[in-house]
DNA sequence: CGAAAAATTTAGATATAACTAAAAATATAT
DNA sequence: ATATATTTTTAGTTATATCTAAATTTTTCG
């Protein structure tokens, strides 16, 4: 079907597209992508020639319906393969993206359909993102990043938007675990920290860290 | 660590190696890999230089310790993969090839010695091959094919030379599978075909068939 | 042995996916 | 609005892994 570099491309501008509305850009998708816009610019137009992005020179991209599609079963693969990393070999939540990014662009069908079902169709993988189902389909799952709460309010910690393993060692040394209850007791104007507590401890968290960490039923 | 590509060579000329005991041609390894032999040449001066064959021109290569090491590890990763589809995944046999094909490359050491402990350290592959444990060390298993066999003679099927799809389905439609006992009745002098008896039934196989099916404990 | 056949290597080409440096287009700012 | 800065594209290069066709070496055989 696609090649790894295609399907990389292909989960790079999904997951752009969807923090971001609009067209993404070429730098942003090397910047992303840990290339340079040269080499963008050479595959968003072996891509549109696939059909799988709609591109204009200078004008940026964004996938087409099958672009989308695609981008999706990528995705579908990664969570799985992350979620039977978790569940069945024992890794922990830092060490499986390397791993699925790998196993990720395995291709078959249905190898895939095969694990889902050993893994008993799960909704979630390991960082709380939802796993799209065999037709693109995911649950939806309603958060808020802690950088957009106010002082006060608190929800349950259920999904990391940042996946790296610097990331998820950093929450484990702070003692941050998904379904952590998360309230917010100050936010620092000088540098926009925030102050929050869980039910064992008190932390500070810089506004960055606060971007990434996604709560539900925030009241 | 290494590509696809030389992991690959690494396998095939370790096989032809063991099958073969003397050094292995250019054109041999054309053949097992689909590949011309003007490839080969190519691939043997990368191996010879990342030590990983011992090469003279025109004389065809070796394995070195570190090749033959290699080669193990590969082939520890494809039969660990494949006995993960067969007793996990619930795939026939004859399905877990090609998959395997693209798992074995997947790079983590951490990885496949979770995969061993998850399927509880497994000695053989579905197809009766042994597996390499970490050190690439294997349980011997010494087994006769049917074609070295004398009219009268009987034995377990417990390996076959060929995992291909098209040979292990062929199989499936003789009724012939790993444990059975197989008796032969007699060798057709003309072509070299085998008469031979299950338990549950008699049938012909031709010479080539017999040449790839191998059994234990014959007498 | 020496010629013909077979096997192997070399030379040159192609495709993919990167890169750097330069050119072109777009955005921004005075 | 025009000059400057930024972004993006183009042109040309590199590395890997293939291929075909031609040259070379080895093997086989009369
Ligand atoms: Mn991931
Ligand atoms: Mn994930
Ligand atoms: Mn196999
Ligand atoms: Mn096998």
């Amino acid at each position: 079907m696609y090649s790894q570099a295609e399907e990389n491309y292909l989960k790079t501008i999904y997951n752009l597209e969807s923090r971001q509305g609009s067209e993404v850009s070429t730098n942003l998708i090397a910047s992303k992508a840990n290339t340079k816009a040269s080499s963008v610019t050479d595959m968003l137009k072996k891509l549109a020639a696939k059909n799988l992005v709609q591109y204009k020179k200078y004008q940026g991209v964004h996938l087409t319906e099958l672009g989308r599609k695609s981008a999706l079963k990528v995705i579908r693969k990664h969570r799985l393969w992350e979620s039977f990393l978790v569940q069945k070999l024992n890794f922990k939540w830092d060490e499986v993206h390397d791993i699925a990014e790998q196993l990720e662009h395995v291709k078959s069908e249905v190898l895939i359909e095969k694990l889902d079902a050993f893994l008993k169709y799960p909704k979630l993988d390991p960082h709380g993102d939802p796993i799209p189902d065999a037709h693109g389909r995911t649950i939806l799952n309603k958060t808020v990043v802690i950088s957009a709460m106010k002082i006060g309010s608190a929800g349950v910690f259920v999904g990391v938007r940042d996946s790296s393993s610097e990331f998820l060692q950093y929450l484990n040394k702070k003692n941050l675990a998904l379904g952590d209850r998360i309230k917010v007791i100050d936010i620092e104007p000088f540098d926009g920290s925030f102050h929050i507590e869980t039910r064992t401890h008190r932390l500070v968290i810089t506004k960055s860290v606060a971007e990434n960490l996604c709560l539900k039923n925030v009241k």
